[in-house]
DNA sequence: TCTTGACTTGAAGTTCACTTCAACTTCTAT
DNA sequence: ATAGAAGTTGAAGTGAACTTCAAGTCAAGA
């Protein structure tokens, strides 16, 4: 059993993000009689587990939910990583495909410079999942609405 | 000149959202005598413009800056778009590097199975700008310690 | 004229993944 | 026994990019 402060002087995470951690179910700990948290050393994998996954993309809720598929809250082994990471390496290559096609939409747009509301292929609400610095909110599905059909008669073209 | 909720259902923005960037200063507006904000149609192209930069993944804060390079706030023209789009377009495709070399690791990772702290190289606490979902800390430079020397004695190696 | 829908403001709320703070308690070494 | 490091809690703050709300005001059609 160890400390928070060993835990987190072995993992590189802040006490209060172990302890943060904690209160959301991620990793587990008993107490001594003074109510001080002692982790079992199992737990330093978990948190490795964790922060690997973040580095993947993922949020602490999905990683949630990948620790919740191991039986009685048990510490990731091997065969575990090897399923769950396998999942990741899929997401990490849709996203990689979806930047590529953005990439690709900017480089025949560079020259056009219409950005028409209509026509721009980068203007597509569809994409905005896409944002490298999004807020949760676009991850979730909450896309702003496309334009009515109505409400084409002028746009914001150029030329 | 058109109105906030004209302004809203041809471009497919809130109005909520135009009116942060009024207040922002990324879009401008005039006033009728009753306080009513009415926009020249050309704000219709700078919010497109803002759209198509925050789909590449741009901050507010940086498309604020881009708009700060024009003349007297005026809105993009073509060549502003070229020259503007082609920064752009090489984020993107560092950003595409960054997230091919992160797969390139978890690939490596999957059979191993051991996230130790000291030699996965998943864990690194330099990748953590590449998540996903990043917060904004992350992307400003506020990386988590990696672990002291002193602290290597255990690990959270499977095998 | 009147109703109704669109508009106004400032303040507060949202999400995620934490951090910071204050006030206090426990543990460990001497 | 005691100093001081390390631990505890709940509440509040952070940042980006907004949204929601309340309480009102304005504008356009019948």
């Amino acid at each position: 059993m160890i400390t928070i402060g060993e835990l987190s002087a072995r993992s590189g995470m802040a006490t209060s993000a172990l302890r943060y951690y904690e209160r959301e179910g991620l990793i587990r700990a008993e107490r001594t009689g003074g109510n001080q948290r002692r982790f079992p050393r199992s737990e330093l994998r978990r948190v490795a587990f964790i922060r690997a996954a973040q580095n993947v993309g993922l949020t602490l809720e999905e990683i949630r939910e990948a620790l919740a598929t191991l039986p009685d809250g048990r510490t990731p082994t091997r065969a575990d990583w090897e399923r769950l990471s396998r999942v990741w390496r899929h997401r990490l290559e849709e996203r990689i495909a979806e930047l590529e096609r953005l990439r690709d939409k900017l480089t025949s747009c560079i020259g056009c410079g219409c950005l028409s509301l209509q026509r721009c292929k980068l203007y597509n609400p569809g994409d905005r999942a896409a944002r490298a610095g999004a807020g949760a909110r676009y991850l979730l599905g909450d896309t702003p609405q496309p334009m009515a059909a109505a409400e084409r008669e002028d746009d914001a073209s150029i030329s």
